[in-house]
DNA sequence: GCCAACGTTGGC
DNA sequence: GCCAACGTTGGC
């Protein structure tokens, strides 16, 4: 039985790359990411994963539209982008540190599902669900099947 | 803007 | 390996 996962949860400041934004450009490359953690989460994604669309530091946070994964893990160009803030002089082409996906536009949902929604099923989306833990500051991060099914029957 | 929580860095 | 200092995230 594979145990990987299918659905994932990607945040993503609205004033810096809205659901908006992407439903305009249509693909993205998830440029930007410097934690170890979410970057391996990327390393595991696979094509056509699902994921739900976060909005952090919004005025209402929560997940506002749907997305895919639209490339397998590959080197942030960021990195070495002397003049870009995420250049990361530590990195190397030959050995890069970090990775990013391609996500691709899937639907902007009619209401968003705000966090509040979403701390309202604690028990059922489980004590685990990084999202709502205390001080999680994760920005890519798995999500079940089961969490996926729970959080988009609050749409 | 505030601040709690967390990750990273670097001195020892 | 410990831990203080620092920077960042993200809700409020």
């Amino acid at each position: 039985m594979s145990t990987r996962t299918r659905y994932w949860l990607m945040k993503s400041e609205p004033e810096d790359f809205s659901i908006d934004d992407l439903a305009r450009v249509k693909v993205e490359p998830w440029t930007g990411v410097r934690n170890y953690q979410a970057r391996n989460f990327m390393r595991a994604m696979q094509l056509g994963d699902g994921v739900l669309f976060y909005h952090s530091n919004a005025e209402v946070p929560g997940v506002y539209g749907l997305a895919e994964v639209a490339s397998a893990a590959y080197p942030d160009p960021s990195q070495f982008d002397r003049k870009s803030k995420y250049f990361d002089e530590k990195s190397t082409r030959e050995q890069p540190r970090w990775d990013l996906v391609d996500v691709r536009y899937v639907r902007t949902l009619k209401r968003a599902i705000t966090l509040d929604d979403i701390r309202g099923q604690a028990e059922k989306l489980g004590e685990d669900f990084a999202l709502i833990r205390k001080g999680n500051r994760l920005s890519v991060l798995p999500v079940t099947a089961a969490q996926w099914k729970t959080i988009l029957s609050l749409e």
